[in-house]
DNA sequence: TATTCAGTCTTTTTT
DNA sequence: AGACTGAATA
């Protein structure tokens, strides 16, 4: 047998080796879907010889892409450079930057991320006069965004609303998320050739995470797979959560009936867990009606021990526990990155950061905000890109005030009026507002025009890493950071992080005689979708902080899942949907392979309001499935002790144990301690060094 | 145009 | 609590 295949059990191998026609694998957590996936490419590869440039795999998320990368490196060498791995996304911005001409818009088109769209939509309010107050550019992004995924109808003012946005972004060349979609689906439809073109290039299209594509996702693979029907796809229904985002589990269901003779595979076997953590996930997720019922097992007993639950009277206790627990496993030697927090919320990030910084523990965060969206990297974006194309108004708008050079509103709405009515450039109309009306403020622009071009000129003699630190120091950005609170200090360090970018810029594309213009041009297309990329992630790592959302796919030897209270998680607003909410809690609590820590706090401030809020219903159900004398004895971290971690005993210590609850010490020996419980008022000894075992304070 | 200050609203989740 | 807005003032 291959060496391959050796590492897959039969129902993944059989998922393997069916490598004509469409497959479906259909399985729950950990049950190997993504190694499967993996492996079939390299096996499709070395043993069927398929031409690796004729391979599509889509995952999720830019990480996810980089992961399975290497993991087809290590099976197969470097042929794995040529299989096209990407988010979907990614995937449709190339087929754009090849075709994207044949639908209107101009080869060079500009992806926009959120924060941009609301600028646009803020702009159109401002113009036509649109009331702030019935909803906020940001919400009407929202509505307009969830339209366009198909999650919700729109009609009325937000149909104008949208029109104009379209207008806007399509006269300014512009595409966001959404649009990098349905212009792909737009240009295969109307463009038979660009599809075939597709279908010919890749005749092997693998999809991860399949349960999370949306309509117009779904649309895309179909088409594309049409005509060669080598689909795979691999997805588990319990992890469907991105719903708000126009996600459709029954796309899964849609695959079997669209495609023929549709080969279906299930996997039950878990992989990563213990029965011990499989039971509870497996109980809880039984609670949602509308889902596949599965098994999954795992031939790993586990420990009862391995489940702890704590409950925390302020969320600072529960910040302290957390951080006091992870300083103490990586002392015992664990790899911090092997742990992970996880949380329903973004908000609750924050307070785990600042522990973090003050515990000195190294720390990623994945979601929230990503490093390319902080205010000083789209600036300094804005101003390279301005240097390419001088004629582009949207960046023009974003920094010819910034540093502040006088110019506002006013000013730069002349300048756009000339520049439609006239047909004139940027820069033409600011030659005629300086010679026909001159000002302080017409002098203040064509200073800037005189800056751009010198900037321009010494763009082409140096080196990108060099020239980006003069365009900091000409413009006087770096002198506006410094007048701005000290405070703001890391936004220094967030640009001078960004020449390791440009340096990486340079060195990929650097060689093969591209012009500057060439290499930032692609280098941007190659960082802009990716959310992940962050200043501190090409460090040696450290333990990881993320939403639940971003951790889908991954796993953790222990894992944390905060902020489990009825409100927060699960999430408890009209329109949520409880059983996608449990859903989350499933992927949460099914990335971890060795430990499993839920956490609440009774009372928790948000925005600036005291809650106090019951623990969540998702920390009851996965304990439903124990025995009444196996449930674990909540840990009330108020009462732990702070030098805990010493597990240093002595006679008349109080302790907590997971099982027995809480005791007092009577008898201390080499290993173990005797201790008399109060909760059924019985001794025991218990060994030392058990993984639950914490000194709490006197009562 | 820039700056300041009081009042308002926020947060689910992300490519 | 803190970010963000809009109106009032310099
Ligand atoms: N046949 C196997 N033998 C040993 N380990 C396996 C096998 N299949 C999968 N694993 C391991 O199980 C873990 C989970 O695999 P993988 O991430 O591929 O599962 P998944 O189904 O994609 O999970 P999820 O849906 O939670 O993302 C990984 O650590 C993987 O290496």
């Amino acid at each position: 047998m291959s060496k391959i295949l050796q590492d897959l059990n039969p129902q993944q191998q059989e998922a393997v080796k069916a490598v004509d026609g469409p497959v479906i694998v259909f399985a729950g957590a950990g049950t190997g879907k993504t190694r499967t996936l993996t492996s079939r490419i390299a096996y499709m590869i070395s043993e069927r010889k398929i031409p690796p440039k004729q391979i599509l795999a889509i995952t999720f998320t830019k990480k996810a892409t980089n992961e399975m990368r290497e993991r087809i490196f290590k099976l197969v060498g470097p042929n794995a450079g040529e299989v096209f791995i990407s988010t979907i996304h990614a995937f449709c911005a190339s087929v754009l930057r090849k075709f994207i001409g044949l639908i209107g818009y101009k080869q060079n088109f500009e992806i926009i991320d959120d924060e941009d769209s609301v600028r646009v939509l803020t702009e159109i309010y401002k113009e036509r006069n649109f009331d702030r107050k019935a909803f906020s550019p940001k919400a009407a992004h929202n509505i307009i965004s969830a339209y366009k995924n198909g999650v919700m109808p729109i009609g009325g003012i937000v149909n104008t609303l949208f029109e104009a946005y379209q207008e806007y972004l399509f006269d300014h060349n512009l595409a966001d998320f959404d649009d990098l979609l349905l212009l792909v689906n737009k240009l295969f439809t109307l463009h038979k050739e660009v599809l075939e073109f597709y279908q010919e290039r890749f005749r092997y299209i693998l999809v991860d995470e399949f349960q999370d594509t949306n309509m117009t996702q779904y649309e895309i693979i179909k088409t594309l797979g049409q005509k060669y029907q080598n689909v795979f796809v691999v997805g588990d229904d319990d992890q469907s959560i991105y719903s708000f985002r126009g996600a459709v589990v029954d796309n899964m269901y849609a695959f079997m009936k669209d495609f023929d003779n549709v080969i279906l595979v299930k996997l039950t076997q878990n992989y990563r867990s213990s029965n011990a953590l499989l039971l509870g996930a497996n109980t809880l997720i039984a609670n949602n009606v509308l889902r596949e019922k599965k098994n999954l097992f795992s031939t790993v007993k586990g420990e009862l021990s391995d489940v702890v639950v704590t409950e925390s009277q302020y969320h600072e206790d529960e910040v302290r526990f957390v951080v006091n627990e992870i300083a103490y496993l990586i002392r015992g030697g664990v790899d911090p990155n092997k742990i992970a927090v996880l949380y329903r919320n973004n908000v609750v990030s924050r307070n785990f950061e600042l522990a973090f910084v003050e515990a000195r523990i190294p720390y990623l965060i994945y979601g929230g905000f990503s490093y390319l969206k902080r205010r000083e990297i789209k600036d300094a974006i804005s101003y390279l890109k301005f240097l390419l194309e001088p004629n582009n108004i949207f960046h023009f708008k974003r920094i010819i005030n910034q540093p502040s050079r006088g110019i506002g509103e006013k000013t730069v709405e002349k300048i756009t009026e000339r520049c439609q009515m006239y047909q004139q450039s940027i820069f033409e109309a600011i030659d005629w507002l300086h010679a026909n009306n001159p000002s302080n403020k017409t002098s203040a622009l064509i200073e800037f025009k005189q800056l751009i071009e010198k900037l321009q000129k010494a763009l082409e003699q140096m080196s990108l890493v060099d020239f980006f630190d003069y365009m900091l120091e000409q413009t006087g950005y770096l002198e506006m950071l410094a007048q701005e609170d000290f405070f703001e200090s890391n936004r220094v360090e967030n640009l001078e992080e960004f020449k390791s970018i440009l340096y990486r810029f340079e060195a990929t594309y650097g060689r093969e005689g591209l012009s500057k213009k060439e290499i930032l041009h692609m280098g941007f297309d190659e960082i802009l979708l990716d959310e992940t990329l962050s200043v501190d992630d090409k460090g040696k790592g450290g333990a990881v902080l993320s939403t639940v959302h971003s951790a889908k796919g991954l796993e953790f030897d222990y894992v944390f899942v905060v902020a489990l209270e009825e409100g927060l998680f699960p999430a408890l607003r009209e329109d949520s949907d409880i059983e996608e909410e449990r859903r989350v809690a499933y992927v949460a609590f099914t990335r971890a392979k060795k430990k499993i820590y839920l956490s609440c706090a009774t009372t928790r401030l948000i925005y600036g309001r005291i809650v106090r809020n019951p623990k969540s219903r998702f920390l009851t159900e996965y304990l439903m499935g124990r025995k009444e004398q196996e449930k674990p004895e909540i840990l009330k971290t108020e009462k732990l002790h702070s030098d805990e971690s010493l597990r240093d005993f002595h006679v008349s210590d109080r302790i907590y144990h997971s099982t027995f609850g809480y005791g007092l010490v009577i008898a201390v020996d080499e290993t173990t301690i005797q201790v008399l419980f109060e909760r059924d008022k019985s001794i025991r000894k218990i060994k030392k060094d058990h993984p639950t075992l914490r000194k709490t304070l006197e009562e």
